[in-house]
DNA sequence: GAAAATCCTTAACATTAATTTAACATTGAA
DNA sequence: TTCAATGTTAAATTAATGTTAAGGATTTTC
């Protein structure tokens, strides 16, 4: 699920740019040039976290953070601002915002100011953090080497981890043995080989929950995890 | 219960201007000089916030926050730096950082955006200002090192409350034995390991009150303090 | 200041788990 | 058909961990 933010700037080629470049890097933007149109956006929708210049025609944006706030206390605000006043920063903070910017900014101190405050709300309630995979019906914990399913819970060795991480990384590609090996084990022969094979024969069996799930063999160059939804 | 801060500052005169100004707004501010005595600090004690300098001799303040990640991943981080280079920046949030001021700034942005990161860490609903964690029907005090159950009380000793201290930072989650070793003992060997494992059954022990409460063994990797509730 | 208590380490032995190796079965390609 | 590759299971090997208790060192208590 991506990440919604909104933007409301009103100088238009700013405020493009910031879409664009937020835009590449995985974000859905929605940009609003006004504060009552971003107010009527907000209430049509919902949002991670929202980006407020200050300086702006009619609403400005502190006004616009209290009326936010008013409505959801939790939502991350972030200001732009052109003026770097100390007083400016402080109303900022004090109408509820959390991060204030002077213009001009580097678009990567952005980037990173928006994953700090994003972090912040994430830790809350749920701890499945980035390090799960999705696989099939399967539930693929990296960092904890566990593997979950509704029949089914294990927790699986370093090994086989490594090699299940390996394959979902090229999920229904094939991926060489010859790779595997050289990453598991940092050699490739006739031995390490045969173990692999026997990981393999493992990790079948653990994922043989969901049959949509194979690890296919591709004679003589390796296995392809397929998951066919 | 006061807000406890790490102030970690190695210009003496600057870091007494901030520790009594920041104890006049009702913080209670624990100042250190340099990286290492900091690293000791944090581990013998408890905190809300941290905030360190960024150029200092010995450890920076990037390698300080490096090593307190490894042990917390929550705690907010706030460094200050008089350099305001987009890559220092860009760095400090790259180690976990959350807020990043340039000197020099107000005592009041100072105290702005330290409330504004502390308003994100209390919402959680994890109270980190007391002392005291819920592990399941114990009731852990990591400053008085007491582990209390309606069946069974202790008092820990300081490495038993060290080693569950940093397994309930990581509730649910696999810790690294390095980990561990490195923030208990300062090193990684052998022995020390051995240690740990008596630990690890001390614990196990105290903790047998509620069977929902496990201490789990992840063969070559490390253990997981896991509730299930 | 000696005895007792506390804490931690180390040792010893027991147990469990991960991985490799071996053995045999099956499959696929030439 | 025939050989190499893979599938599968189980035994063997090796390493990690579990557990208890015996030293040592330090601190506390009397």
């Amino acid at each position: 699920m991506k990440v919604k933010i909104l933007l409301v700037e009103d100088d238009t080629n700013l405020g493009f740019v910031i879409k664009d470049q937020l835009a590449t890097e995985g974000y859905q933007v929605q940009l609003c040039i006004n504060g009552a149109e971003a107010l009527n956006t907000f209430n049509n929708s919902s949002f991670d976290l929202c980006i407020f210049d200050v300086m702006m025609p009619k609403i400005d944006g502190f006004t616009l953070a209290k009326e936010i706030r008013t409505q959801n206390s939790q939502i991350p605000i972030l200001f732009l601002s052109a003026r770097s006043m100390v007083e400016d920063k402080i109303e900022g903070f004090k109408v509820g915002g959390d991060d204030y910017l002077t213009k001009p900014f580097s678009m990567e101190e952005l980037q990173m100011r928006i994953n700090a405050l994003l972090k912040r709300v994430k830790i809350k309630g749920n701890d499945t953090t980035s390090t799960t995979l999705k696989i099939g019906d399967y539930i693929f914990d990296h960092e904890n080497f566990t593997l979950n399913h509704p029949n089914f819970n294990k927790t699986l060795t370093r090994k086989e981890a490594e090699i299940l991480k390996i394959l979902t990384a090229h999920i229904n590609n094939v991926v060489e043995r010859e790779i595997v090996l050289n990453a598991v084990w940092g050699q490739d022969d006739y031995f390490v080989g045969r173990s692999l094979d026997v990981f393999i024969t493992k990790l079948r069996k653990y994922l043989s929950e969901d049959a949509s799930i194979q690890i296919q063999n591709v004679h003589g160059v390796g296995f392809k995890l397929e998951v066919k939804k």
